[in-house]
DNA sequence: CAGACATTGGTGGCCTAGCCAATAGGTCAA
DNA sequence: TTGACCTATTGGCTAGGCCACCAATGTCTG
């Protein structure tokens, strides 16, 4: 290979490991892959591509950083969903403990979020927000804290919304938010009262009250932030 | 180290590029160094880090990809003025111009900063926003479109709001924002009525009136949605 | 002397080759 | 069935080397 001096170079000074990333996501996207799936060997997909190993390791750093795949070591490369954007996270844990402005920036976020999502929710929304209720239900009446049914719901309440933008910034925060509800929750009675929380909330979104749900929505984080506030 | 038996689940996969990317941050951060500063040359790095020049230049392309440095082929490593984070600009953009998105999110964030301001801002936060919207003002007297002023202002008003994760999310936003604020003031009269918005808001913090500041928020975020859905 | 050109040292870009380490899945004995 | 072990597969990392690029310096020419 090598024969690239031919070329008057298209202005461009693109590092060869930008290319296979874009080669590499466009491929992806062409072949409809999922989260989940898996990327070919790195020795066969860099012989396919025409690179080095290390060039496309690389590629797969650039990936991993953005968020598109998951590299495991002696398993293989795979498909990312949720990107891990933990940048703002770590930003933020590194600062300080800001329990406050989390709450601040989750009152922001999903107020907005239920009233959108009581103007949009399909039958499906309302499918998986009835069903992260019931499985917080259950949970709680067998003596748990409900606290996966909790993220469930809140979840399902933000795809409900129909904001690409609203739902990456709330997966930002998401972990932060894991932190104060565990919290929350792990205060006696707290279980039931959120999941009564929860349950005005959604009838308010199954009405399409977008008022009522932003209402309620804004009641159920000030109830977490109360709890929260305390252990100051 | 190596006593992870502790924990059942976390799995330390901790990639050396990344503990190289952090002890290079780390090393920047202590030395103090700024925008346009030099890295050393990546085989000395290499060696007095302890590891192979390939390895650092992994962790060289994960800086660069998170916008800390810039690698220049024959040059050097220069440290770049934007420790942004432009993720989720990138990835809204790549995906779709979606201009509602950005307005939903706009009004999650600036509704909610509107308020949290008019009960936190000092004098020099009133000082900040009146000057913003004199120099709005004046360039709209002048003929201008205020956009400069008007981002000003916005900016203001969210350093007001003393909350660092909405802040955080507002800089993440601000390039959409930017675009759809450069079309909304170039509708005719429309800089006059944002301005007057604008006054509105601001007296409502002045007068610590938090109510008064989200509605007046929301209101002038929606004015300018009207217009950004008119060009569809 | 001034300007264009060639040289050179330093720097990153990329490759080849190889060994190490983690994982998953199979095999086999208890 | 269960558990320990083996092994093929896959990524992690290193070493060493050559090439391309850039800037500064030196050199030649007009």
């Amino acid at each position: 290979m090598s024969e690239s001096a031919r070329f008057p170079r298209p202005l461009q000074r693109t590092r060869l490991y930008e290319q296979v990333a874009e080669q590499i996501t466009a491929w992806i996207s062409e072949k409809g892959l999922k989260a989940g799936d898996r990327l070919p060997p790195e020795r066969q997909l860099a012989t396919s591509l025409g690179v080095s190993r290390a060039t496309l390791s690389q590629a797969l750093v650039a990936l991993e950083v953005i968020g598109v795949v998951a590299v495991r070591h002696g398993d293989g490369t795979v498909l990312t969903d949720k990107p891990r954007v933990e940048r703002i996270t770590d930003a933020i844990r590194a600062h300080a403990e800001r329990i406050p402005d989390v709450i601040e920036a989750r009152d922001a976020l999903e107020t907005k979020i239920a009233a959108l999502a009581a103007q949009r929710r399909t039958p499906e929304d309302l499918e998986h927000i009835d069903a992260a209720l019931k499985a917080m239900e259950a949970d709680i009446e067998g003596g748990g804290r409900g606290v996966q049914g909790d993220e469930l719901f809140h979840r399902a309440v933000t795809e409900a919304a129909h904001s690409p933008l609203l739902e990456q910034m709330m997966t930002e925060i998401s972990e932060l938010i894991r932190e104060t509800r565990i919290e929350s929750l792990s205060q006696p009675d707290r279980p039931k009262t959120s999941l009564a929380g929860h349950q005005k909330i959604a009838d308010a979104i199954a009405s399409g009250d977008a008022e009522a749900a932003a209402a309620a929505m804004h009641g159920h984080v000030m109830l977490v932030s109360d709890v929260a506030l305390l252990r100051d």
